[in-house]
DNA sequence: CAAAAGAACGAACGATCGTGCTATTTTCGT
DNA sequence: ACGAAAATAGCACGATCGTTCGTTCTTTTG
């Protein structure tokens, strides 16, 4: 009987090693990910984990991959229930701050940014894109929010992004180093004072 | 004759490995950081960069160290000629960003607080009080700002502090990927807008 | 100038790294 | 159930890792 469907076994233990291959890279980093160790976490031997993907840098793209689709499977995508603009941006927040909080010892796409912002290559490569494609997200949601007239008409959207992904990389930081809880205090606040000095007719700042 | 003054020359091609490591640890990160590599970029066999260290891990410690101290000297001894408060606030922000500008590929202290903040042992305590310490030095000089009156009375310089760290993450995320000019308006402007909302009598958002 | 002290070298160690190969086992269509 | 095909294991390779040890060169001291 073949009870197996379409994956097959090759897609199956695929994923299984990429499961594990996430979690040691969130301990030991991306470049801190070797494949003997890996090979003994899944329970295989070296080459079979190898045989999956061809090299290091191949294994360490897929783990890069499978940690974007989580991103946005936990961060983006509930995210879109909730109308376009203010009530989105809202959501990717408090989805983000979940996701900062189930992994406490630093997400895997943020510690790679930091380990190959300054070399070249493929990492390099698929990080930056990453991280390139998250911002324009972020822009594109906080642009809505600027047409419906929730955010102050001119309000630069590229400028907002920036102040929203630098709270959450404080709150990444803060986080890991001295504790989730006062860190999201924080984040919350300042999130909420950002939108607040951002707000029609209110706040203040801006262009002259 | 002898001609060298104190340091002697222990410390002084201790200094110079020190030169070396940094730099190298700015490319590669504190974990990358390899005595071979090391002791061919110096121009030494191996063992005589180990034998000033006695451990790899007193080598990153020692990094951490030096990483430390030019950090203080870049950035808060300068600003001390300036009077406690705003003043000498931006004079820091001004300082950092220049900072951040003079290592593209990233700053080490940043890098190793992302690659030790899930671990533990010697390394992560020294990345963890380095920060916590650098921290504290922030939210003294905004307590001094609040003093004086230029921030609002009530306004809690430990959130602000984290506010003003966490633009600096940004601008040392964006500046390494996306490139330092745009990132540095944005921080510059993000710090002006944010310090005007905790201006006295102007600004919003706070405690209710 | 000789003797004592310090600093750097060179070779070697066991371990682990990524990566090829060749068997062996397991799966799957027929 | 059997044979083709895919998946995994086993082994070996050159390289590099951190570390140790004994030797050699350089500096400082009496």
């Amino acid at each position: 009987m073949n009870a197996s469907i379409y994956p097959g076994k090759r897609a199956a233990t695929r994923e299984l090693i990429l499961d594990h291959a996430y979690a040691l890279a969130r301990r030991e980093g991306l470049e801190g990910l070797s494949i003997g160790a890996l090979a003994q976490d899944v329970g295989m031997s070296k080459s079979g984990v190898f045989a999956h993907f061809g090299s290091r840098e191949e294994l360490q793209l897929a783990v890069l991959q499978a940690g974007q689709q989580r991103f946005l499977e936990q961060v983006k995508f509930p995210a879109l229930s909730q109308p376009r603009g203010l009530a989105r941006l809202r959501a990717i927040i408090g989805a983000w701050i979940g996701w900062i909080r189930a992994y406490p010892s630093g997400c895997v796409l943020l510690a790679a940014a930091s380990e190959y912002d300054g070399r070249e290559g493929p990492l390099h490569d698929k990080v930056a894109q990453q991280q390139a494609g998250w911002r324009r997200e972020l822009v594109r949601t906080i642009g809505h929010a600027v047409e419906n007239g929730e955010l102050r008409q001119g309000a630069e959207p590229t400028r907002i992004a920036f102040e929203i992904h630098a709270l959450m990389l404080g709150l990444h930081h803060d986080a890991a180093l001295f504790g989730f809880d006062e860190a999201q205090g924080h984040a919350w606040a300042a999130f909420e004072r950002l939108l607040a000095s951002y707000r029609p007719q209110g706040g203040q700042g801006g262009a002259p």
